[in-house]
DNA sequence: TTGGGTCGATTGACTGGTCAATCAACGAAG
DNA sequence: CTTCGTTGATTGACCAGTCAATCGACCCAA
């Protein structure tokens, strides 16, 4: 077997434990079908990880701190709340869009599973809550949305509406198409902004 | 041992299994766990249940079926979408807070365990956000909704939205108080109706 | 009234299978 | 000949589900 840098080696026990996670499940997989699935023997998952929860852990942690960026990066450079809040939507459904195995991991195994795997990283998750949550204060003081309701409260109603959503394409609720697609996040962005407008 | 009548027996591990299901969650917990909780033999659980699933199924039924009713009894008996969103959102919290480790576990270990337990449950919890689709399209054909929005969409972000909200209290992500929680309901029916009213 | 027979409820030790994690050995590269 | 990536058989723990045995309530016949 050719010997390859030991990085890309970690890196396909990656990958394929994202396949792998998202079609079986988190619980459901070996550490087996890992090795299997990426065509390397058991004992070198390993090697690079010390169980099979680290493996887990690492896809979840790469990802999360994507999203903490892209949304302390739509606070910064966005200029009203409602394109803010776009901007973070965006991500999320082109995070979704761009690898939808490792999203269905995510939102399957770690932030949904705050029983088990999410309790271990309850503070990242609501770190992005809280993130999201400052967008929607600023709004309320820049007069932009209406200041009765907690910013916490809207935060984690706005993310929760799209995880559903997304869930409902991953498990096939909701027929998914392109179209669908771009269009639902417009209308759940637009539909929840509105409803955070101050009453006229 | 008095011989209480069956039903009780089954009941109490029943309820036994709610704790600990609350506590550990469905896939920590050992049967002998149940059993110990319950006061009752390792052996009697498979007496009154086929496996440790159906103890689980069996409660997610139970409970489930009553949602499916509270919301077509909404539907039926309210006059406007946003009251009967509101009787929906009411239900759903009022459930929470009279039996909180229950909602702990239908939410928790199959409502959002959509690739373990959930699965098998699909069609039933698909039902609930179809009927809630139906309260918006009827909104939407009586013009108090405007009619851009997928009803589908709307009640699942709305679902979706009350779901986030009960998982902050049960885990502590939002901190619980009563004020907040009547409040909390009312600020989401509103911001959700208010921002599925026709633009002006 | 008593003895014994039936049947469902109840018990908990045991089994079989699964799987995460270990480890001793191998081989390529320098 | 040392280092380290790599291998996969083995081990040890864990636990769902089984099952043979006991218990207690109730009935009926002598």
């Amino acid at each position: 077997m050719a010997q390859a840098p030991p990085a890309e080696k970690r890196r396909l026990i990656l990958d394929a434990a994202i396949r792998v996670f998202a079609r079986q499940g988190f619980h459901a997989t070996r550490v087996s079908d890992i090795a299997d699935e990426a065509g390397v023997a058991y004992g070198l998952v390993y090697h690079y990880f010390s169980s099979k929860d680290e493996v887990l852990n690492e896809l979840f942690i790469e990802r999360w701190s994507l999203l903490l960026a892209a949304i302390e990066e739509a606070d910064r450079t966005g200029d009203d709340p409602r394109e803010k809040l776009g901007a973070v939507a965006r991500f999320i459904f082109d995070s979704y869009r761009h690898d939808p195995e490792l999203m269905k991991v995510i939102i399957v195994e770690v932030t949904r599973a705050a029983n088990s795997f999410g309790k271990t990283h309850l503070e990242e998750i609501r770190r992005a809550y809280e993130s999201i949550a400052k967008i929607v204060a600023d709004g309320q003081a820049s007069g932009a949305f209406r200041g009765d309701v907690a910013p916490m409260f809207a935060s984690m109603s706005f993310y929760g509406a799209i995880e559903q959503l997304l869930s409902g394409w991953i498990f096939g609720t909701i027929p998914a198409s392109d179209t669908d697609f771009d269009e639902a996040r417009d209308l759940l962005v637009t539909t929840i902004c509105d409803g955070l407008e101050p009453r006229g």
